[in-house]
DNA sequence: GAATAAAACAAACGACCGTTTGGTAAAGGA
DNA sequence: TCCTTTACCAAACGGTCGTTTGTTTTATTC
């Protein structure tokens, strides 16, 4: 008989959160092949061999901190899209929210848009899968839209609103718009039939 | 007194061509950091020292093929201007130029888009301001368009834009719409007052 | 054909890489 | 108390990195 929770032992991987911390601040600031083990092994304050307890291998880590900031990036969309409003609304909510994961967020977030799945090509499937997850929420959303034009039409302005968001970083100073400003503009420009 | 023009050493820098084709194509592929001197001194077969012949370090050699595929993608994109015609046509050709410049054309131009400037830090500088240049194109594009608005909301359209463009190389796959046809999608979804 | 410069070779430099191995202190259950 | 598991240390493994140095080949010029 399994024992119950309470008597799980409390001390198991204790600093493998903080590895993983470590790792997703490393890998979004400097990026993956530029962090080396020993980089990551002087941030949480132990020798490079020891992750090697936590983690099989770097490509498993990029992996580890890949999914949890594609989870990230998802709950705080759909958190975002809590009430029901308008599907243009919801868009520009969702837009606002993914630009804040990758903003103001979390590390984890930013190591999504920052390391593409070629850098690490033994994890580029499982790098793309995951990256897919997040689309389709996206999908969902252009499609309640309910905009004239075929399915080519609708991927169309998806891959134009997620390249255009996944861009911003690369641009983008804490002095300027935040993100629900410039998730607002994007939605501006995307908005068909409002002439002013 | 300097010798005339046809005297001069023909034979010099024969090949410094063939290592920038060959650097252009191998950072494309697997990127900055993923390559070494001794892949691209095999890829134009050389020993790795004698790179050092033609270029005095890697990130200067860096620095030539993003400057190469800034000129590149420059060019091709005046070229595509080069007839008069309404201002969202030229923004749409001048989208169409750069995204033909990054998918089908040279792999100077995908470098550009490809290797981020933070990847080899010392050439950062450099590189941002060679960015830089392309892009102050198309803000005299977005500025012609007459669009009502500040010059923040031209700016976000430019961004927008641009990184949607440059986006597309992570998803693009040879089967499917041309960059012709994506640009003309793309502004489409921009063109404002035609509700249809 | 000797002198000169261009362009490459041959070999190594020290540093750093991801990873492995074997040992060891400490905690928890029996 | 003994014993197992957890979590780490200490040290090294073979390999690759960007780069340097000294020498040699190759082509051009006088």
């Amino acid at each position: 008989m399994p024992s119950p929770a309470t008597q799980r032992p409390a001390r198991q991987d204790n600093r493998r959160q903080a590895l993983l911390d470590a790792a997703a601040a490393l890998f979004a600031e400097r990026g993956y092949r530029a962090t080396s083990m020993r980089d990551l092994a002087a941030a949480v304050g132990m020798l490079p061999g020891s992750i090697y307890y936590h983690f099989p291998s770097k490509d498993e880590l990029l992996v580890a901190v890949y999914a949890e900031g594609v989870t990230r990036i998802e709950a705080r969309v759909r958190a975002a899209l809590a009430g029901t409003r308008s599907a243009w609304e919801r868009l520009e909510l969702a837009c606002a929210a993914h630009l804040e994961s990758l903003l103001d967020g979390s590390a984890y977030a930013a190591v999504v848009v920052r390391v593409l799945p070629d850098d690490a090509p033994a994890t580029r499937d499982a790098l793309v899968a995951l990256r897919d997850r997040h689309e389709a929420l996206f999908r969902e959303l252009v499609d309640a839209l309910g905009l004239p034009g075929d399915a080519a039409a609708r991927r169309a302005l998806r891959l134009l609103l997620l390249g255009a968001l996944n861009w911003v970083p690369l641009w983008y100073r804490p002095g300027g718009e935040n993100p629900r400003a410039i998730a607002h503009r994007f939605i501006q420009l995307l908005i068909p039939g409002e002439p002013r």
